[in-house]
DNA sequence: ACAATAGTGTCTCTCAGACAATATTTT
DNA sequence: AAAATATTGTCTGAGAGACACTATTGT
């Protein structure tokens, strides 16, 4: 009846297994445009992209060669899928520390040409500064940042259109409906930077019109000023600083409050 | 440089594969306490657990005997896991077309003793009368239902005591942030027995408050009422019907719309 | 002074929340 | 009539949204 008496009679071939188990990674990243002294961002979502290389490192023909494709690989012995996706983050930008999320799994079993390959999708949130010291690594030809209009004219490796549009499709609700757009910001900001990545997502006129957002940051329960601290790098005149608070939002459909 | 030569020098073997591709189920329920003419529901949030039996089919030593388990197995050739929960959902309880999300992976090395066993957790929603009708497999020894705090008290399976937390927390995020409500209803349904479903995962005073909800949810652009449709299951006195309009919902945390 | 962004004053209107009262049936 | 649930009346206060206006400071 113990476990191990079970296991002796156990056989782990029993079942078909894949022939493959790979984390892939959106990494988003806003991009400010037009910096410059005195102004508040004007910023766009960008998410990265990998050319495949026509050969790989051991100098054969790749697959799905000179598509672009989301950055990922195979999961290595003894960590798992989302373990995986943070190391091979951190191999392919050279930096740590990265907020992380899975949020779906690809295993249709004629999704990759090579067998039954299992795809663990994760995003990222990158903060622009940090993409400058990104490296190639062997498998990949070029990396590239592209709008999310730019996206859609692209020749896409695998299944990877699918999973770009469900991680478009998760950020977005994700800036909205929880407080992760504090991954790209600094510790604290102004009301019109958090402004502005909002707007990379949604056209809400509340969160458009100037005056109306300034008043709101202020009643919003997970964010405070940060008392005395002040900035000039959005404009000429000093702007209250702001912060995240720790704290789980959930804003119920049915009801006013939080 | 085409795929096909790709393939042809492409070892499919160069990774660790999974030895095993499961899918498991958090089957939730609503049961109906006290179920009396002319009364609104009193509502409980109910779990589907199975207890391992002590041997499997083939007569050999069960892994994990006797310990309560979420249902589930391996998915087969020629299907997805998502596939694969639905089936062995349908199998278990002998109901088709049932509401089924996928929620996470669990695939840490260490997790199962047989081996890297991967599980992909998903959580469906049964509207209780189907489930009178559920039927043991070869594998489950009994079938029971528990409230959310009965679990606590379990011997529960492999890392199945993350998994259902991890369910808990979504279905009553889902709950109150999504319109899946709708699952554990009736097409057509009335204020108090959707305010007894929300009430299992909240005790919001909004929601709970009669004749705040009953206002409120006629302002709710995601409900619609059924004209002239009455009923007197819940009180004596006919009631208007209501039903949810199909509609994506997103209700930022940054302003007061939808 | 000008330009540009930050922030406030004020008004209107909606609505949440609370309390009380009324309506509709079966028993 | 009593009991029980559904529904409306009404008041108060908060706050969303719009518009106009003021504040600050580098050029």
């Amino acid at each position: 009846m113990s476990n191990e008496e079970a296991l002796t009679q156990y056989n782990v071939s029993k079942y078909r297994t894949p022939d493959g188990y790979t984390s892939d990674i959106a990494v988003f990243t806003i991009v400010s445009e037009q910096v410059m002294e005195y102004k508040p961002p004007n910023m766009t979502l960008k998410l990265m992209l990998i050319k495949r290389s026509s050969h790989n490192a051991e100098g054969k023909v790749n697959i799905e060669a000179s598509k672009w494709a989301l950055p990922g690989g195979f999961v290595q012995e003894d960590e798992s899928a989302f373990e995986a996706a943070k190391r091979e983050l951190e191999e392919e930008t050279g930096v740590q520390g990265i907020h992380m999320k899975h949020f779906g799994v690809y295993d249709k079993p004629e999704r990759d040409p090579r067998g039954w390959i299992i795809s663990n999708a994760h995003y990222a949130i990158v903060p622009e500064y940090l993409l400058t010291k990104r490296q190639a690594n062997d498998d990949a030809a070029e990396v590239e940042l592209f709008s999310l209009e730019e996206i859609h004219t692209l020749d896409l490796a695998f299944d990877h259109a699918d999973i770009i549009q469900a991680a478009i499709d998760i950020i977005t609700n994700d800036l909205l409906q929880t407080t992760v757009a504090k991954q790209f910001l600094p510790e604290t900001f102004t009301y019109s930077e958090l402004q502005a990545v909002l707007l990379t997502v949604t056209n809400d006129p509340a969160i458009a019109s100037d005056q109306a957002f300034a008043r709101k940051i202020k009643t919003l329960p997970f964010i405070q000023a940060v008392e005395g601290q002040k900035t000039q790098r959005t404009s000429k005149i000093p702007t209250q600083l702001y912060r995240f608070v720790e704290m789980n939002v959930i804003k119920p459909i049915y009801t006013a409050r939080y």
